[in-house]
DNA sequence: CACTATACGGAACCTCGGTTCCGTTTGTGT
DNA sequence: ACACAAACGGAACCGAGGTTCCGTATAGTG
């Protein structure tokens, strides 16, 4: 079957036999796929990616056979992203600093696509399978564990905590689309100011007050 | 049409004649359908509701001629229990502990309301009307503005971030619905801490949280 | 107890959007 | 240039779920 017989081109033999215009539209319906996705959440039409790509519905569904499969490939797409800025967050010699820009990396990209948000509590297998294929929480973890031997990080966070805070950062800044003037910026700031750890140890309780 | 002549009963004029066991169901529905859309968000089928009322579907659209009616008559609902919260909050002594009261209040209910966070970036105008209706950003400025003149809150803090803050968390804590090990708990901690005033600048640290 | 307006239940209806099908077009090897 | 499999487009199909309709049951009244 594979490589059949008439076939030939052979070229990489690696790249499945396929034609050149095949993998072209391939890429063309992932790429709107992205935008139509991170646009309008969950519920696009496939109609709509179809015409954002230039092509018909049946092109989509030969390359997708569904459309949670097309979802898939863009959460896999994601994630291995969100590891790749995870790794090279380890690479940063201050702990602290790395963890932070991972999470406003990732904060970024939550606040820029619509439906990788709504797929976090939608489809929580989906992406804990995307994220487990990447080994995402294996590096987190390693990250925040730097980050709390500098005493840098609340001690109590642990890598799941990652995903959550993310996403709800994500949600919190949809809301502000329309007042340009809120961004997920100082919300992060919030945030990372929130998981420093507690000034005076465990729970900032003074005993007086002004 | 209005009113017609026949109709007698009366009673408080003002409560239209209606029969009794319609005030019963319309209930049983708002109370069915309040659990329900909790549990399964705004994709609940009214025939769910219904089964959970113990009526018939055409009983619920009597009540409610739309799906879109009934939620908004929930999110109403929920949106007048935050006021009343904020206005309870704005009674207490201690403006931070009003605060964060208040954020723990409004965490909770998120937490246990699926709907709701969905509704708040899924029908922005819905919840935009609802909490205009009962005067909710007006009151969580004061909460605010109180606080930050006390020096307990960043001072970047708008009753604008509240909503979406409280969304994040919610969304954020929905996450661990299967882990119980994880409560929004932790997250409502680490966003407080994150709005108190940055470290550095000056004033005395307020007292407790809880 | 009889009568009627009000409510009820739930089957039928309608729309929307994912998915399939098939006649047509196009890339590729000869 | 030719032949054929691969790929395409988009109309048609289908199930899901919101909404309507109408025959039946019931609260309220004389």
């Amino acid at each position: 079957m594979t490589t059949s017989a008439t076939a030939a081109s052979a070229s990489t033999d690696g790249a499945r036999t396929q034609r050149a215009d095949a993998r072209r539209n391939r890429r063309k319906v992932l790429d709107a796929a992205r935008k139509a996705f991170a646009e309008d959440g969950l519920d696009v039409r496939i109609e709509k990616v179809a015409r954002k790509a230039g092509v018909g519905v049946g092109t989509v569904y030969r390359h997708f056979p569904t459309k949670e499969d097309l979802l898939q490939a863009l959460a896999d797409d994601r994630f291995a992203g969100l590891a790749e800025a995870a790794r090279r967050a380890l690479d940063d010699p201050d702990a602290w600093s790395g963890f932070s820009e991972f999470m406003r990396y990732s904060a970024e990209v939550m606040a820029e696509d619509r439906a990788l948000s709504e797929a976090m509590d939608q489809r929580p297998e989906m992406c804990g399978q995307a994220a487990e294929d990447v080994r995402l929480l294996e590096i987190v973890g390693e990250l925040i564990q730097r980050a709390q031997a500098d005493g840098a990080l609340r001690a109590d966070v642990v890598a799941e905590d990652v995903p959550s805070l993310i996403c709800g950062l994500g949600r919190a800044t949809r809301e502000s689309e329309g007042r340009p003037s809120m961004s997920w910026e100082r919300y992060l700031a919030i945030i990372l100011a929130g998981l420093r750890p507690a000034a005076g140890s465990s729970l900032p309780r003074s005993p007086a007050d002004s």
